[in-house]
DNA sequence: CGTTCTGTTGAGTCACCTCAAGCAGTGTGG
DNA sequence: CCACACTGCTTGAGGTGACTCAACAGAACG
């Protein structure tokens, strides 16, 4: 896909842990993940954060519709970049119908963490969140035993999940405990059942 | 705005508490509120309900990225509701550019309500949501005084909240007690201190 | 004027949070 | 090479806010 690459611009290269951009600053560009891990979030007042989003690779962050962004981002990873600014999109309909159809897997994600946040058990939740990386890492992901990243902090995963710190660490601890899951070192997982993983989440069976 | 009217299709009244599409359905039209209150909701296996939004004048719902759609609407109250098929969308590049930008908006309200779900207590929660209904109905907010109609059950608003029916009674009549609100009638609150709601819902004084 | 549906109120329970201590991995300087 | 500090993760103990269950009240409806 060198033809998207063009009109999405180059590829810039951010070290982990590095803002793209910060929460209230003037929206000119859209944002396109090519590599690495990329988080959105938002600040309350008083500190709180909910990350709003994890993205991989191909997905769009930054869209925002006054001009100004409603969240932060920064990389979990280092990570590869593309961007392009607003204003090109008015002149590009085919990536304005591609962004379009992004946004709206945007809402359905959100509302998919709406439904996580409000209606599931700690440990499902945990569960669930496992079972998200896993499928994206793996659309044949069925298979028992493949191997899962957690890049970033369970902080992170807490503010992600809408728990405590503590509590993403005693209920994936739990999934071990159940034989589940395996945690190798901290920020890996080891699916040992997927089904059973799925079960937990309050998901059904199936892909 | 006869124009806009022309584009989206004529007017279609529903009676109150009528379904517009079902969660699951293939989606071929994308759907505006002209007038009255439309509720957006999804549903999990064993019944649990998430509504995802109220839908007043001028907003979509019904956006969907894969031809089915993720969320159920119902009207709240009677409502005059628009539509236009997703084809039509692929020609009418203004219209789309629209709905785009409106998109982007309700990432944003997802957002916001996903602060609200874990980052609050369930007082500022029913403090938000009045203030929410508030700031819709008049712009010129800070007036103390106004009424805000509740069409929708107890029930729909903790489906919204995240909370049980009982808790919201409960922190409605807090909110009474606290001289911030009256309840002249169950579907009818009174906003007697603007700032004060805001501040008990975690928001900053200015609008 | 029953019947039903929605909203309110009370009592008790529990899941998750908070606070606090301990631990493992990593880096730093003497 | 080894104390030392530092950061992130884990584990334990105790508190609490919202849920659940249950009874009641009031409105809507035939």
């Amino acid at each position: 896909m060198p033809q998207e690459v063009d009109k999405l611009g180059t590829v810039r290269v951010y070290p982990d842990k590095t803002p793209v951009y910060h929460q209230g600053d003037t929206a000119t560009r859209i944002f396109r993940v090519n590599s690495g891990v990329v988080m959105t979030f938002r600040m309350l007042e008083d500190s709180q954060r909910q990350i709003t989003g994890f993205c991989t690779e191909g997905e769009f962050f930054g869209l925002s519709p006054n001009g100004e962004h409603m969240d932060g981002a920064i990389t979990v990873t280092s990570a590869g970049i593309q961007s392009v600014s607003i204003a090109a999109l008015e002149t590009d309909s085919d990536l304005r119908t591609r962004i379009l159809n992004h946004s709206w897997r945007k809402i359905e994600d959100a509302q998919n963490l709406m439904m996580t946040l409000t209606k599931t058990s700690s440990e499902a939740r945990v569960a669930a969140f496992l079972v998200m990386l896993a499928e994206r890492k793996a659309r044949r992901s069925e298979d028992d035993g493949i191997e899962v990243r957690l890049p970033m902090s369970r902080l992170d995963i807490a503010d992600y999940l809408g728990l405590s710190r503590e509590t993403v660490s005693r209920r994936l601890n739990d999934l071990k405990s159940l034989g589940l899951i395996g945690l190798p070192d901290t920020h890996t997982a080891k699916i040992n059942q997927f089904a059973g993983l799925r079960r937990c989440a309050g998901l059904s069976a199936a892909h």
